[in-house]
Order: C-alpha cells, then structure tokens, then sequence
DNA sequence: CGGCGCATGTAACTTGTTACATGATTCC
DNA sequence: GGAATCATGTAACAAGTTACATGCGCCG
C-alpha cells in the first residue's frame, strides 16, 4: 500500500470517480502539493479493487474498453481512516531553481534574473488560482464538512506561494543591483 | 544527465571532495529542498569519472577500498556552467500533510491535530537551523563571491518555514476549535 | 466525418530508496 | 582492541514518468 493508494481512496471518499478524473482532479485541486501520473493511478485502481477496498459502481462489463467508474467500499474506507491516524510519512521537496541559485556566481547575473522571473511568473499564476478557488469555496463553506478542511489546505499554498513571491521580489532586487558592475 | 550529477558537479566547484562528503552535505546544507542517497551518488561519480567532467583527485590506486577524492575538470565546469543557463526544470513538492489535512473531516480532530503539532516541531527545527546558518554566513559574507548568492537560498528557507508555522498557529487553532463538539 | 475531449491501459525507462556487505581510520 | 565514524559500493526493490496504442462519444 503506497501513497497513490491513499489518495484514490481519499477522493473515492467523495463520491465515484474514473481513473480520468482523479487524475484531472489531482492535477488541478493538488497540483500545489501532490502529482500523479496514469502510469500509477490505473494498476493501482486494479490492485485495489484486487484488495476489495473499492468496486466498480456499474458493472461495465462486456465491452473491453468501457468507462470503469469506482467507489470506496466499506474495507476501504477503514484502511483510509487508519492512514489518516498513521504518523505523516517523509516529505519530499526539490527545488532545482535553489540549485541553481546556490551556484548562481559562476554565471552571469541576467542568467538566475531570467530563473527567478520565470518562478514568480508561475507562483503568481499559483497564487491567483489559490485565491479563486478560495473565494469559491468561502461561498459554499457551511454547505460540506469537509470544506473547512479544504480551507486550510488552500491556506497553505496562499501562505507558501505568498512567501515565494516575497523571496523573488527580494532576490529580482538583489540580482539586479549586481547586474552592471561585473568582472 | 541526470539533476543528481549537476548536483555533484555544482558542489565539486568548490574544492575537492568524496562521495560520502557530497552526501553530507547535501544531508546538512540542501536538506530543505534537496535529497540524495549514496545509491545515486555513487554511480554518478563515476559515470562523470568516465565522461570526463570529474577526475580523482589523489589517484589513489591500487587499494579497492580506498578514500576517492574527486575534482572538478574544465569540461565538467563548462557543461556545469551550460546547465545553469538552461531552464529550470520541474519543481518536485509532495506534502502527505497536506493530503492528511484534505481528508481530515473523516477522523476526529485530535489525530490531525497531533499531524501538525509534529510538522510545526519538525519545521521549528528547520528554522533555527536556517537561523544559524544564517548568521555563520553574514559573519563571513565578504569572503567568498558565493556567499551572497547562498545567503538567498538559505532567505528562501526562511520565509518558507516562517510561513508553515504562521500555517501551523491557524491550523492548531481551528482543530483545537473542533475538539469538544463533535458528533 | 473530423477533431476534440474523455477514457483506459501498458511497456520501457528513469529515478530514487533501502538494506546490506565491506573495509579504513581515529580515538579512547 | 572496540566503538564510532568515515568511506565505498551494489543488488533488489519501489516509485514515478513518458510515450505510445487504442477506442468511445459528442459536437459542429
């Protein structure tokens, strides 16, 4: 059981989905956070199924390739409660615009300028979706139990993206300054 | 080439080292935004080794088991150099907390609280890490011409933790909120 | 009927971790 | 001489991506 197991049985918790759209989902409400590819989203749909954790909602057999939609069976959503109460496994972040930075005065300014301006151009991309899909979800919020949560969660990514921007207008400036006296 | 090799070629630029070094460092130094294991180290150095870009340092022949220093040659500087001008290349973030959090309406609120009072520690640690290496590196800013540049990197720590744990006060707030009324 | 978006699937590959085996050096 | 740390290396595995093949269903 890895962590792409959990997360299709987290969204099955909402309600049926295909392999399509966890993948859609994931790509655009966890993009922040999480990413996943088909390559690991549809043999583990099988291997879960295999476990009996979730089922196919209507029995699409016959036809070899019918829209399969699945649903969180009672099994399933135990293993995904214990999960939830699991210590948090390791995070992983890697950030290669730090690399280079890190190793930016063996190029010239206008090179990491370049990187810098690229990375707030799509944090403040980040940023702004982060902010519609809070006002979205503030509109509807009494509506879900499971929309304050979702809140937090989207506080996250404002606070993070927010700290990202204020770390590229600081680096611009300085990157700038050392733009015209050079070796 | 893979972003494990520019990694070694980037740290090689700054003096000779072996592969445990390299390892250690980027355990200590890179640990908020890079990771490598000596699975990857190790068969990387010796890839460049016979591409050319690093050599051993002291041919410490003969002995199997002996200490390997390697350095950085003219070709392996030029294709570093090279890497730092192409565009940065996917970012990599993958906070389980966060999917902890997205799901956490399905368990009672201490369990996610416990989730994140042991993120905010492990990031309060994070901080005053930073916060020291800060301070080491601005006592001896003027040294080295790639101290300023790494003096952003470890900027950008900063700002990052500051606003998980901003995160984390409002987080523990609103779950400790939920505590006693619950179904 | 052509194109687009929905939809499933997998094979080949790359990337990354873990666990283990081995041995050198240092310092008490 | 024993423990800790330094040090190298790899095999087995786990995780993750990419590119491709396939085909359905709808809309214009």
């Amino acid at each position: 059981m890895n962590q792409t197991n959990y997360v299709i049985l987290g969204l099955l918790s909402e309600g049926p989905m295909t392999g399509y759209d966890i993948k859609r989902f994931i790509d655009i409400r966890f993009r922040f956070f999480w990413s996943e590819s088909y390559g690991q989203i549809y043999p583990s749909l099988r291997a879960l199924c295999g476990e009996g954790y979730i089922g196919e909602a209507e029995a699409g057999e016959g036809t070899p390739r019918a829209k399969r939609v699945y649903r969180l069976l009672p099994r399933g959503m135990e293993v995904l409660r214990a999960w939830l109460a699991r210590p948090v496994g390791k995070e992983t972040v890697r950030l290669e615009i730090l690399l280079r930075m890190y190793f930016s005065h063996l190029t010239e300014p206008e090179v990491m300028l370049a990187h810098v301006r690229e990375f707030r151009r799509a944090h403040a991309r980040d940023l702004a979706t982060l902010r519609l899909f809070e006002k979205e979800l503030k509109a509807i919020e009494e509506e879900d139990a499971a929309h304050p949560s979702i809140l937090r969660v989207i506080d996250f990514g404002l606070k993070a993206n927010e700290a990202y921007l204020d770390w590229c207008a600081e680096t611009e400036k300085y990157l700038e300054g050392r733009l015209g006296h050079e070796a």
